[in-house]
DNA sequence: TATCAGTTTAGAACGATTCTAATGTATTGA
DNA sequence: TCAATACATTAGAATCGTTCTAAACTGATA
């Protein structure tokens, strides 16, 4: 609580009743793929009533300051993912859920990019069957 | 024209006007990537004015006919590929194209999936910088 | 404590996609 | 050949995730 304060304003981040709640249970430790809806779900659950716009933007502030990555897995919505080192993903569509790969994973084979264009970064998606 | 409305016939589809003119844009032998959007401008050009409803209906009808896959690269619109091979991307955002990669790739490292979860496919995506 | 920049919020707006229901057309079989 | 009919096209409305707006609120600072 107290140093969730201290950790928001470190990263000149206001520490607001709401920005607080939802950073507490952003960062609780346990890395989290969240979408701004079910994201709502959970604060709904621990009976705060954050208004979906302070959700989006808290999303978009704890994003920018380089808190949570964004994940474009399909097109219905977009995921924020708590784990900011790069990784991989097992993602089951059925469930609608994404898993980390933390290992070190290795893509062989690869060609050259195209003229003047340079290689950002690798993305390996998994695609679950059931 | 003529191999064109047969194709179609062949895969269950009735031949309309606009469906001959989408597949002949489409299965030219040049591999694509399309928005509905990007193919409403194609079509714009060559003086074809299909209908958004129709362009929808279109892609949706030969995507459930296994004539092209559906990439969800991002969260703002959805593509569809004429080449319906397991294949990987490079993806410059900047230019909001892909490129195909039809090269064999390997992926090592790769853990185990979550138990009862079987792995479907494995999807590479290289982000191009600039 | 007063000030004010930054934040929250409800609700409107937006944009890609899907739906609706009226109109049009490819197919077919008499 | 040509109606009958099943399927396709279309404009515009609806939907839904997300962003924007502008008014009310609040944390930081002096
Ligand atoms: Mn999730
Ligand atoms: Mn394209
Ligand atoms: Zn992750
Ligand atoms: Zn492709």
């Amino acid at each position: 609580m107290k140093d969730i304060k201290h950790f928001l304003r470190q990263k000149s981040l206001r520490p607001t009743k709401q920005r607080v709640i939802i950073a507490n249970y952003l960062f609780d430790g346990v890395n989290k793929h969240v979408t701004a809806e079910t994201l709502s779900n959970e604060l709904l659950k621990m009976k705060a009533g954050i208004s979906l716009a302070t959700i989006y933007n808290t999303l978009h502030d704890f994003y920018e300051k380089g808190l949570l990555k964004k994940l474009m897995i399909n097109s219905e919505r977009i995921y924020f993912d708590t784990n900011t080192e790069h990784h991989h993903h097992f993602y089951s569509k059925k469930d609608q859920k994404l898993i980390d790969i933390n290992v070190d994973m290795k893509v062989s084979g690869l060609p050259k990019p195209p003229k003047n264009k340079k290689i950002n970064k690798i993305e390996v998606l998994v695609h679950l069957d059931n």
